[in-house]
DNA sequence: TATATTTTGTTATTTTTTTAGCATATATGT
DNA sequence: ACATATATGCTAAAAAAATAACAAAATATA
């Protein structure tokens, strides 16, 4: 895309941001300062002004930022405003939780696919999309358009995926297994690694 | 704990350490340097000494560490030496997935409650444990020792359920509802906002 | 319409985090 | 036992991120 040096930090902000300014959206309120933003959030008025600033001037001085149209230009900035087709790999009961959960779609994330290894549960339907071999993944990935895999499988199937994955082309991969993925650059990997998480939490009991 | 200004980004590194040593301890290793973990992990030696020396030194000159011991040491920093006692509230797919997932017992997180609003799911056994009504987490908590309270239920409801466990002064909740908790400073949050993990995923998506 | 107030965008400063450099201690090999 | 190679712990430097400061622009008010 056009800006260039967005550092991680800044964009693993976005989504609250996001989320921010469309309950406010929501509620019916027009118009925000980044002073009532930040005391809203809890993060320096400053930082909202430099965030925004990294993609463009969003707001107006003596008025503040219309809430609707930066709802709409973050949506823009984090590519919510194209669809994502999707296939879930491993249908056991994260991956059945995310395929039911999907809110996502409301967002353009459309569940396309689901595959498993285990034969029994072929076939079995979530969301009106029957859980299929792993076997065929590859195929299905080149001839659905798919954009992003969820890897809720153990650490040795996603690693093995993974590399089916990047063969086809996929462009994003999120995964959910316990193990750093080796992918080409241009392949995007979010995890979400739900013991490190814990641990994090564990880390904080022990040091109040 | 001793130690007290340790950043939050050392902290959210050590479980990435701990997973690679738990590996090598695993595949018989029994000692390495900075330079050979920073090859394996592809983050800096530098860093990697800087780290543990927040927490004392684990290592030798001319040695390296020792995987086995050091190990260890960051299983006591991170609180998994000690077991936590802990509730699910919200017994949807997200929860049940979780409950069934508890691969953390090894870690010494136990799952002692499963909590619902839904009165079909009352009596429905996960791991041996039955979920019961939400009317009770309150005494529940207080007659056993609860720990760390799971939220995977909507936000309205974790928010509401939030307060209730503030009152019971639990020590932590990790937070899967897509909302941000107000809580006491003493007591911890671990969020866990998969909507914000796909967004930030989008987004790479979109700036390749 | 003129004046005071608000509030951004941007530059400057401070703080935090990461990386580099190196003296010192240990291990290894001859 | 001595010399050489390793590799940490720590200090110093560099880079990145967060915060503060403020001029310029727009709004609101009288």
């Amino acid at each position: 895309m056009d800006d260039k040096n967005i550092s991680q930090a800044v964009v693993a902000r976005l989504p609250r941001y996001y989320r921010y300014l469309g309950e406010l959206r929501d509620s019916g309120i027009e118009r925000i300062s980044s002073q009532d933003l930040s005391s809203l959030m809890k993060v320096t008025a400053s930082q909202i002004r430099q965030d925004f600033n990294n993609f463009g001037g969003f707001g107006q001085q003596g008025y503040g930022y219309n809430v609707e149209y930066l709802y709409n230009e973050i949506a823009k900035i984090l590519g919510l405003d194209k669809t994502h087709n999707l296939i879930i790999v491993g249908a056991g009961n994260l991956g059945q939780a995310l395929a039911n959960y999907m809110n996502f779609e409301r967002r353009g994330f459309l569940l396309k696919g689901l595959f498993d290894k285990n034969p029994a549960l072929y076939g079995k339907e979530l969301r009106g999309i029957a859980v299929q071999s792993v076997e065929n993944i590859e195929c299905f990935v080149r001839e659905n358009d798919i954009d992003i895999a969820v890897l809720t499988i153990p650490k040795d199937g996603a690693v093995k995926t993974a590399e089916i994955l990047v063969r086809c082309n996929i462009k994003a991969i999120w995964n959910f297994a316990h193990v750093d993925l080796n992918v080409p650059d241009n392949i995007v990997v979010e995890n979400v690694h739900l013991s490190d998480s814990l641990m994090k939490l564990s880390y904080g009991i022990a040091n109040q």
